[in-house]
DNA sequence: ACCACGATGAACT
DNA sequence: GTTCATCGTGGTC
């Protein structure tokens, strides 16, 4: 069984498999549907001394906009904390939401308008044993199947907003495992599109994305 | 300076 | 199904 592990020695290959700055360059989405079944990868903090990181398959996220969506943290135009969504494609912004957890979203669309497609769900595929940990124990399937568990399983805080996504030498970033057949291809026929959870204006649009009868999506 | 509220999760009934 | 802890952010005064 081939592992994640073992491209870290081959920085050429992991080169090649990392989402490049145009995978994220476009309407949110469409990015969204096709970050579906692409691996999400985090360093912990001793990754140079213990070769620890997690990795897990996106299986659900949400497409957010700028001043046309009203649940957009960007409806309203930039503030201090949005104004990431205007910019860089492909950097990851990370925020505080209810006073304890931290959400991850990977900023899309060109750079000057708003975008953004929040992480919901991922399935684990390795480092499982250190995301049990950060979780403080717990089961399989709750491990990470929400946005806030999801982070506090991969190490990710405040410390993450702004990292660049398409760079193999930053603590997170994302791959795409098709071409090295890792885990298995997700079809593309198994993807819902429903709408969006936990917000009150912009419901209705459906804008939120997850791989059907997958174990690790937040809600039914 | 003040304050209402939230892209949640856990613990309840 | 419901309630609630918790605090940064942004709007208002």
């Amino acid at each position: 069984m081939p592992e994640i592990r073992n491209l870290f020695s081959d920085k050429a290959k992991l080169g090649k498999l990392i989402l490049k700055r145009s995978f994220y360059e476009r309407d949110a989405s469409a990015a969204a549907r096709d970050l579906l079944g692409k691996i999400l990868i985090t360093k912990s903090e001793n990754f140079e001394l213990k070769d620890e990181f997690c990795a897990g398959k996106i299986v659900e996220d949400e497409a957010y906009y700028g001043l046309n969506d009203p649940a957009s943290h960007a409806c309203k135009g930039a503030t201090p904390r949005s104004k990431i969504m205007f910019e860089t494609p492909g950097t990851a912004y990370v925020y505080f939401c209810y006073g304890n957890h931290f959400l991850l979203n990977a900023v899309t669309e060109k750079y000057g308008i708003a975008g953004a497609v929040l992480i919901r769900g991922i399935e684990p595929l390795e480092g499982i044993s250190l995301m049990f940990k950060r979780r403080e124990a717990d089961m399989l399937k709750n491990l990470t199947n929400g946005p806030g568990k999801l982070t506090k399983a991969f190490g990710i805080g405040k410390n993450f907003n702004g990292i660049d996504l398409t760079d193999i030498n930053s603590s997170i970033f994302i791959i795409d495992g098709k071409e090295l057949r890792l885990y298995p291809e997700i079809n593309k026929n198994d993807i819902v599109k429903k709408s969006r959870i936990g917000i009150k204006n912009g419901a209705e649009s459906l804008l939120r994305f997850y791989i059907k009868n997958n174990k690790f999506i937040s809600k039914k």
